[in-house]
RNA sequence: GGUCCCGUAGCUCAACGGAUAGAGCAGAGGUUUCCUAAACCUCAGAUGAAGGUUCAAUUCCUUCCGGGAUCACCA
């Protein structure tokens, strides 16, 4: 609809069809879509027509208007056209073309919302990037959330994605852990026999909790003086060249993470098609600065580094002067090794935003090396999220990680569910674990994602209002209408309603459930999922709205086939708005589930 | 100090350069013989400051104030 009133639009004002601005008001008085055509053409259209009749932009809009009452292409779908404020033109869709729509979207269940915007353009997308040897943290919380949800935005609206996860498996941080846990079991000590009890057959959440404590000593004994800086950049050197002395344990530990981490994906329902590791890329990145070495990258105190600021940006370190590679070069050859296996038309990486100037530097290096690349690289630097309490977590001694924030969510949840409400202890877990993570995945993404979010604990998200349980909730609603009608199936042969006098709240949902494919090609094009968030949550509203003033079913009339005629509206409405929100959560990543 | 980002109601956030700046939480009040009250309805409350560009500025530009990120061997 949207395409055919633009056309009509370009038809009448002479306008570029891509030049034409129709958005969806934010005001539902002002229609359902809205133009500014007249505005924005009024001052360049005086001057070719010195001599029109209108003085201003609004009389230039009455007489596009009165041109498109004429455009037959539009007499089915728009109901009326209105000038309103200082010119904008706003259009009503026919109430037939609303019922329609409802049926296109029972019609098309889960492929409704669907477009072909990005015409199978074929996207890298990674995100998640949990280092192993360490806990994740709630940024990698938010990346995992964030690049699904993004991923799967961009997938509905017609790109064809490659989602990809890249872990540091490799490198100081690594050295650092290892150092400190072969310390400990040579030496003895609580560590040593701690790390003796998870090696023969620990649990997996001991073994990489072992190990995140271990990265922390590590840490504080690489700062703490020269000589254990120096063995542990030692190490850093031995483990890159796969040396016998630490490659077992290396291995070893490395798996515990690996493992840890696609548990923890599986239970947030993240599904990568490549994992890439630091360890697979380093030497062929190493081996590309050196080969450029005094074309594009240059010898600096022993080191190899990139002259950003040649560019306006800075100068970074590709190789140490230890000889290891840094995140620079591994990079380097990654985002070549995508390439290879999967040419792509546009590669996204997503991080936290602290991250922005570097990628900035490593894109422009990655373009001076490999043409090719060139105006493909994406970087989305979002937001930090941050604790509104900064609650320390109980098990690490740090700032509370991604897989405990989650945990007592749903704990949190748990408590929420009521006594009476007849469900088994497993049904009951099972809803938690669905909405505990649906809250905790709404509130990341309700947000813009460009800037920094408050995660609030202690309130807890799952009580707000504008969140990923009322949004469930309300799915549950519809779900449990539809058990309770007979007529399921009767939704398909909604031919005749269209005589129908409809309420003021049935209409308002119809009107909200046409703009889906809007919204998802909206959210694509601003990477930003906060918008199909807010149309959601809208749509849920505007349905509570018309479940608590009207009945669906059991519709109390004299006239019986009346009453037949409005339930079967209704049914189909629900169900309508139903799978718009069932479509709309799964984008974002969120399970629904039929019972709360 | 250089570069980049941010400043909207008591709090957490919306607003593709557009119309009367929207929500949620917290606050005050109301709604259930009826399909899930984790719901619905009503009230009160805001663009850091000053200029400029524009038919139109929370949005773009300049300056100031306040906060954050980053700036060589970490990732």
């Amino acid at each position: 609809m949207r395409e055919k009133i633009i056309i009509s639009l370009a038809g009448v004002t002479g306008l570029e069809p891509e030049k034409i601005q129709l958005e969806i008001p934010e005001n539902e008085d002002f229609g359902d879509y809205s133009s500014n055509a007249a505005l924005s053409t009024f001052e360049n259209a005086k001057l070719q027509n010195p001599n029109a009749k209108w003085k201003n932009a609004r009389d230039l809009a009455e007489e596009i208007v009165s041109k498109l009452e004429k455009d037959s292409r539009l007499k089915d779908h728009i109901d009326r056209i209105e000038v309103a404020g200082a010119g904008f033109i706003n259009f009503w869709l026919t109430k037939s073309d609303l019922v329609r729509n409802l049926k296109d979207v029972v019609e098309q269940r889960e492929k409704y919302g669907d477009t072909n915007l990005l015409k199978s353009k074929r996207i890298n997308f990674e995100f998640g990037q949990p280092n192993t040897h360490k806990l994740p943290h709630i940024g990698h919380l938010f990346s995992y959330i964030y690049g699904s949800a993004m991923s799967n935005i961009l997938e509905a609206a017609g790109g064809q994605i490659r989602r990809v996860n890249y872990q540091g498996d490799i490198g100081l941080h690594v050295a650092k852990c290892l150092w400190a846990l072969r310390q400990a079991s040579t030496k003895g000590g609580q560590a040593g026999l701690a790390y003796q009890k998870v090696k023969e057959g620990g649990a997996l959440t001991d073994r990489v909790i072992l190990l995140q404590k271990m990265y922390q000593e590590g840490s504080t004994a690489y700062d703490s003086n020269e000589t254990t800086k120096n063995e542990i950049n030692g190490l850093n050197k031995k483990i890159y060249e796969g040396d016998s002395e630490i490659v077992d344990l290396w291995k070893q530990t490395r798996e515990w993470s690996i493992e840890y981490y696609k548990k923890f994906e599986e239970r947030l329902g993240i599904k990568f098609d490549r994992y890439y590791f630091e360890s697979e890329v380093h030497s062929h990145g190493k081996e590309t600065v050196e080969a450029n070495v005094d074309k594009i990258f240059k010898k600096s105190e022993g080191a190899l580094i990139f002259e950003g600021s040649k560019y306006g940006l800075h100068d970074r370190v590709f190789v140490t002067n230890y000889g290891t590679p840094t995140y620079e070069a591994k990079d380097l050859y990654l985002e070549v090794l995508k390439y290879k296996e999967w040419p792509y038309d546009l590669l996204i990486i997503t991080t936290a935003h602290e991250q922005n100037d570097y990628f900035n530097v490593i894109y422009r290096a990655l373009e001076e090396v490999n043409p090719e690349l060139r105006g493909k690289l994406h970087h989305i630097g979002f937001g930090m999220v941050n604790l509104k309490t900064g609650k320390m977590s109980s098990r690490t001694g740090e700032i509370i990680g991604a897989v405990e924030l989650v945990n007592l969510t749903i704990d949190a949840v748990k408590k929420l569910i009521k006594e009476e409400s007849g469900l088994s202890v497993e049904e009951k877990n099972d809803i938690a674990e669905k909405v505990g993570i649906g809250a905790i995945k709404y509130s990341f993404l309700k947000n813009n994602p460009l800037q920094d979010t408050k995660f609030d604990l202690e309130e807890s998200i799952a009580k707000e209002g504008n969140s990923g349980p009322y949004i469930q909730y309300t799915y549950a609603r519809t779900q449990s209408v539809r058990k309770k009608s007979k007529r399921v199936e009767e939704f398909k042969s909604i031919n005749n309603l269209t005589k129908q006098q409809f309420n003021d709240e049935e209409t308002a949902v119809m009107r909200k459930l046409v703009q889906f494919q809007d919204v998802i090609a909206m959210s694509a094009k601003m990477y930003s999922p906060n918008v199909l968030c807010n149309y959601l949550y809208d749509v849920a509203k505007k349905f509570n709205n018309f479940y608590d003033k009207h009945r669906i079913l059991d519709i109390k009339s004299e006239n019986v086939e009346e009453r037949e005629s409005i339930s079967k509206f209704r049914i189909a409405l629900t169900e309508a708005a139903g799978t718009v929100l069932k479509n709309g959560l799964n984008l974002l990543g969120i399970e629904s589930s039929e019972r709360m």
